[in-house]
DNA sequence: ATATATTTTTAGACTTGTCTAAAAATATTT
DNA sequence: AAATATTTTTAGACAAGTCTAAAAATATAT
């Protein structure tokens, strides 16, 4: 049994090594988890304690086998809580996050399995990010930062790198959601902002906003 | 801030004493949820601070309008996924109520009412009971225990008293579900067991099993 | 009306998860 | 290679929610 307090820190080391496999700082956690490096210190050593995380004082943690399987699997749940509310329940793509972070902690194989089939197995959420399946394993999308972009190219809005909702928010004004196309025109060498065509219309993406949207070649 | 615990307690008065209006025995709650009086006395004197409940030492508890709306609002919340679960997720009516137990839990106004709006605004939830609206109100449908019919009596299966899984199981087990059409043959007096049609088949109905099917005259 | 039984409350303890403040270990500078 | 700065851990405290055992109040029986 993992609490759901556990199931929080094991996402956040998740997230910031990837996929667990890389040792992560206690006092990144605490960042992440807007919470103290003490009450890190004291999670980690449970989860250590329950085989779910490796943890050498001083030295950071990463999850093992297992504790990566129930990281993925909180994730999945979060993903696909998000698509069913984008989908299913009229949710906009910057109000789905906070009620993922509770739905996610609901303790049933069956409805997370029926949940995915009713969604027709999708592989990504409304951010453009991967849903990892029932073993955990996702499948990577190609998918390149805006702001690496060489003018004059076509691509395909795919995701966001920063899924806050002032960035969200921002690209709802603007008229962009996955799967816009986009015309990369040019590129500003002074602030490195960059010129788009966006549903026939020319705007400037400043370099801040270029580097949290990611497209992928048309 | 209504905790996930207090939600549970508040739910138990809601049930326990017509929708929290009558008093109800510390002991009383402390059964239903399966915890120890003291715990309850604990809990109940938090809900009287937060003016959810209305307890006087020795006395018992109910809710005040506060309360029940919340108890009320836990209720909507908890039939609202049962439906749900039964109609998108393909779980069948004695699968539902623990998971149920856990969504009632999550907080988003949005996400109830688009829920709602999604199961386009049922009445009543997969056992036939009564799904309170936004205000906490319910409409009452008129059911009677199949052990009070007289044969001979055309009715329908409109809901469960017990909605146990023993109980649940052993009717889908006769083939019976809601909006069954049931005739009401005989009434043993020996033993106040009742003989049914029920899909053309003559079946004998147990006076337990009598005492805790709801049905309408047809 | 008193004795007995039952219900309810209190007192004190325990667990989980968090925090602050201080100590210990590791990193970085000079 | 010290000295200094930063990170991490420990020690001790606290809130929420629960429990057991004992005391107090209420209900029931004689
Ligand atoms: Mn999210
Ligand atoms: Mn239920
Ligand atoms: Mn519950
Ligand atoms: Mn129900």
């Amino acid at each position: 049994m993992v609490t759901l307090s556990e199931e929080n820190y094991l996402k956040a080391i998740y997230h910031l090594g990837k996929q667990g496999n890389n040792a992560v700082s206690t006092n990144a956690i605490a960042e992440q988890m807007e919470t103290k490096a003490s009450s890190v210190t004291d999670m980690v050593k449970k989860l250590a304690e329950k085989n779910l995380a490796n943890y050498v004082r001083y030295q950071g943690v990463s999850l093992t086998k297992q504790g990566r399987l129930a990281a993925a699997t909180v994730v999945r749940k979060h993903r696909l809580w998000e698509l069913f509310l984008v989908d299913k329940l009229n949710f906009n793509w910057d109000e789905v996050h906070d009620v993922a972070e509770q739905l996610e902690h609901v303790k049933s194989e069956k409805l997370i399995n029926e949940l995915d089939a009713f969604l027709e197995f999708p592989k990504e959420d409304p951010h453009g990010d991967p849903i990892p399946d029932k073993d955990g394993n996702i499948t990577k999308i190609e998918k390149i930062l805006l702001s690496q972009i060489e003018p004059v190219t076509s691509c395909i809005c795919v995701g966001v790198k920063n899924s806050s909702k002032a960035f969200l928010q921002y690209l709802d004004k603007i008229n962009m959601a996955l799967g816009s196309p986009i015309e990369v025109i040019d590129k500003e060498p002074f602030d490195q902002s960059v010129v788009i065509k966006l549903s026939d219309k020319k705007i400037n993406i400043s370099a801040i906003a270029a580097n949290n949207l990611y497209v992928k070649k048309a």
